[in-house]
DNA sequence: AGCATCACCTGGCTGC
DNA sequence: TGCAGCCAGGTGATGC
């Protein structure tokens, strides 16, 4: 599933290819894919707009607009934001199943999103805050990459929780971007369970914390995010991560722990499972 | 207020 | 081999 190693490099796609883009015209053929709006009024904000700037909230991707507006667009679970060139093959032009929006830029070249499971969202909104996002970012945890996540602020937001970590880190108002991928794989660097209730943790343990998901999920960007045989996630260019390469927990049920040998489970905690190392994480 | 559970959806996998 | 049924996954709504 995208996370924040995946929205960030299809935010540089994005950053490369469409920013000064003018949009001529948005198809929406999609039922569920734009929800929070009238599709015609998603297309009227965007139609004639051009794309200032590429940013990111976890997640979350937003194009600002010429005229202060926001663009949005979530991929959840199976989104996939593909980038068509104006010269490209006529063979790869026919749009693939699933694809529910497509943008048209003036050059000629197109922004397609293809959604099989529908879970994926774009909307247009003009409240946008001082920082010049979506005002209903605010609501969002720090991005451990635009924000920064020094273990204080990481040991602030997890104060007043009695969680599980897991469920703590994947949820967005506490941190920003990091899903169950990541948060397998921070939790093993890190040392600690998943389901390790919140309230136990140690100041050390928290900055281990800290320190892990930073590097994690800084590497993971570098190799262009992680790309798993049942999923379609690939950049805007259609190309996928190798960061799956380098999981160590994360869907390795079975096999040894790269640290101490013995065999990675999987634990059930709510209606989520998270893969860890029983011996060397605690 | 904080925490748990559920709904949403479909491709791909499991088990009969 | 075919098919029914299960499961994952992020977010927001709902319930306790």
């Amino acid at each position: 599933m995208p996370e924040l190693p995946e929205v960030e490099t299809v935010r540089r796609g994005l950053d490369e290819r469409v920013v000064g883009a003018r949009i001529a015209d948005v198809t929406v053929t999609g039922r569920r894919t734009v929800r929070r709006q009238a599709p015609e009024d998603l297309v009227a904000r965007l139609r004639g707009r051009k794309i200032t700037e590429a940013r990111r909230k976890g997640k979350f991707l937003a194009l600002v607009l010429d005229d202060g507006q926001v663009l949005v667009i979530h991929l959840r679970m199976s989104g996939q934001l593909l980038f068509v060139a104006n010269d490209s093959d006529p063979v790869s032009l026919p749009a693939p199943p699933h694809t529910h929006v497509v943008a048209q830029l003036s050059d000629g070249s197109e922004l397609r999103f293809v959604d099989p499971r529908t879970f994926g969202e774009w909307y247009v909104t003009d409240e946008v805050g001082p920082d010049g996002l979506p005002a209903d970012f605010h609501r969002f945890g720090p991005d451990p990459l635009v924000d920064g996540l020094p273990s204080r602020v990481l040991r602030d937001r997890l104060a007043h929780h009695r969680i599980p970590l897991k469920t703590a880190l994947t949820d967005q108002r506490v941190v920003s971007g990091i899903g169950s991928i990541y948060a397998d794989e921070i939790c093993f660097d890190a040392g600690l369970l998943p389901d390790r209730r919140t309230d136990t943790l140690g100041p050390g343990e928290i900055t281990k914390l800290s320190r892990s998901a930073s590097k994690l999920l800084r590497n993971a960007v570098r190799l262009r995010g992680s790309s798993l045989r049942d999923e379609r996630y690939t950049d805007l260019m259609g190309a996928p991560g190798s960061y799956q390469l380098h999981h160590k927990v994360y869907g390795r049920l079975g096999e040894p722990c790269p640290r101490c040998g013995n065999p990675i489970s999987r634990r059930r905690f709510g209606a989520r499972v998270a893969y860890c190392c029983e011996h060397c994480q605690h």
